[in-house]
DNA sequence: AGGCTGCGTGATAGCGTCTAACTAAATCTT
DNA sequence: AAGATTTAGTTAGACGCTATCACGCAGCCT
C-alpha cells in the first residue's frame, strides 16, 4: 500500500519537477493523488472497465465535471494508473535486485507484487484495448524492467549457446536497450518473463480456482524449473 | 471464420435440442445468431468492454429494447460469447488431436486459433471481471480441453516422476476429471498450458511489438523447449 | 375465425462521459 | 491595496448506454 503511495506521489506528470512550488500547484497535485486513490479502489473492486469519474467525484464530495480540471478524460486517468503500475513494478524489481540480485528473488517479488493488487497487474499485462497505444515513457519503464531481469540473469552462469532463438535475439536486441548480455542470457530472461507471466496470470484470472490447485506451489515449481532446479530433469532421455 | 459460425450455430442454449421445430423458434435462433455475429465484430473491433446492445440493434435495423427479447442483458450476451469461445477452442483441440494426436500439433493449433481472433482468446483467458462467475457448462468445456491435453501427453513417453508438484497433483486431480494419467503427465500438461499461455498472451497483448521480436519464432522455440527438443539443453550442468 | 403468444415499438428512468457558460475565489500585477 | 487574470468549482445540457414498461401488432395454433 505504501509502495502504491510512493509510486503515485512520484508520478507528478505535470509542470513541477519535484514536489510543488506554489500552493496552487501543491493543491492540484494533492487532488490528483486523491482522485487516483479512489480510482485504484474502484478498479480493485470492480475492474478497470467499471471506473467512473462521476463516482469518484461523488466520493470526493464534488460534482462530476470538476474532475476534468485534473484529468482531461477517463482515458487519461487510466493511462496515468497504468503508468503508476509500471513504475511500481519497476521500483519493486530494482529494490529487490538491490537486496538480492537473483532471478528467484525477482520471481517471488513479482508474485507478491501481483497478489498485493491483482488488478494492478492486469493494468500492465491484461487484455489490451484495441485502439490504445502506450505512451513512450511507459515503454521506457518496460525497458527498465527488462534491464533488471537481464542483470539478474547475467549474474548467473549461462548454458551453452546456439538455440535458433539466439541468432534471432542477437539480431534484434534493440529491446535490450543496449544491455551487453549475450544472446543466451536474453533468451533466458525472456523465458523467465513469459513463463512466470503464464502461471501468474492464470492464477490471478482464477483459472486454477476450480481445480483445487495450490497456486503458490505451482508458481514455486515453475520458478524452480526455470532455474534448472526441478527435481525431475526434462525428458531428453525419453526423446526419440 | 467458418469455424466460428459452426460454434455459434451449435450454441443453441435455448429450448430446442437440435435445430428448430417451429418457425418461431427458427426465427428466434437466427436472430440470436445474427446478434452474436455483430457482437463478435464489435468485440474484434474495440474489445469486449465496448460491446453495445444499442449499437447492435441499430446495425440490425431495429430499436434498442428489441434485443432484450433475445438476450436478457448485455452480460448474458457476453457470457454466451465466452461459452462459444470455449466451445470453439475445445472443438479445435478435439479436431486437431483427431488428426495428429501430438502436443506440438495442439500447440500450433492453439496459436492459429488465437490469431484468428485475438479477442476471442481474451474472452477465455483475458482479464477477469471481479464479480463474474463462469457458468457450470463453461467449466465443463474447460475440463474437456484439459482432457485433450492430457490425452496428448499420455501418448508421449513421460520422464521420471518425483517432483514436489507431482505429489500435490496426485492429491488434487479432481480437475483432471477422472483422467487416468499419472501425476507426471498432469504436470507436463499443466506446464504446457501455462507456458504456451505465457508466450501467446504476451504476443496477443502486443508486448513484443515494440521489441522487434518475431512472435512465431518465440512461440515455436517455446514449444520446442517444452517438448524437450530445444537445441540447447537446460543448464543443469552449470548448476551448482 | 378467434385467441394466445411473442416481436418490436416508443417512452422513460438512471447512470455515464464530456462540453459550455458562469460564479467565485485565489493569485499575480501594478 | 486595487484591479486584472488565472483557476476551481458549479449547474445545465447534449448524447450514449443499459434496462424496464406498456402498448400495438403480426404470426401461429386450435
Amino acid at each position: 500500500m505504501e509502495e502504491s503511495e510512493e509510486a503515485s506521489s512520484r508520478g507528478d506528470g505535470e509542470a513541477s519537477s519535484r514536489s510543488a512550488r506554489t500552493p496552487r500547484e501543491r493543491y492540484r497535485l494533492q487532488v490528483r493523488a486523491e482522485v487516483k486513490e479512489h480510482a485504484r479502489e474502484q478498479i480493485a473492486a470492480a475492474g478497470a472497465s467499471a471506473l467512473s469519474l462521476n463516482a469518484i467525484a461523488r466520493q470526493m464530495g464534488m460534482s462530476g465535471p470538476a474532475l476534468y480540471r485534473y484529468f482531461s478524460s477517463r482515458d487519461e486517468l487510466i493511462t496515468e494508473l497504468v503508468r503508476d503500475a509500471y513504475r511500481s513494478l519497476a521500483d519493486t524489481f530494482v529494490r529487490t535486485a538491490g537486496q538480492e540480485p537473483d532471478p528467484t528473488a525477482l520471481a517471488h517479488a513479482l508474485r507478491e507484487w501481483a497478489l498485493q493488487d491483482p488488478h494492478r497487474y492486469f493494468l500492465v499485462y491484461g487484455t489490451p484495448v484495441p485502439g490504445y497505444r502506450a505512451p513512450d515513457d511507459v515503454t521506457v519503464i518496460a525497458t527498465e524492467i527488462m534491464a533488471v531481469l537481464l542483470d539478474a540473469w547475467t549474474a548467473r552462469p549461462v548454458p551453452g549457446t546456439g538455440t535458433a532463438l539466439d541468432a534471432h535475439l542477437q539480431e534484434h536486441r534493440r529491446w535490450a536497450g543496449g544491455h551487453p548480455a549475450p544472446a543466451a542470457v536474453l533468451r533466458r530472461a525472456l523465458a523467465f518473463w513469459t513463463r512466470l507471466h503464464g502461471v501468474l496470470s492464470l492464477e490471478l484470472a482464477g483459472h486454477f480456482n476450480g481445480m483445487g490447485l495450490d497456486p503458490a506451489l505451482l508458481y514455486a515449481s515453475e520458478v524452480d524449473e526455470i532455474l534448472g532446479r526441478g527435481s525431475t530433469g526434462p525428458d531428453r532421455t525419453s526423446e526419440g
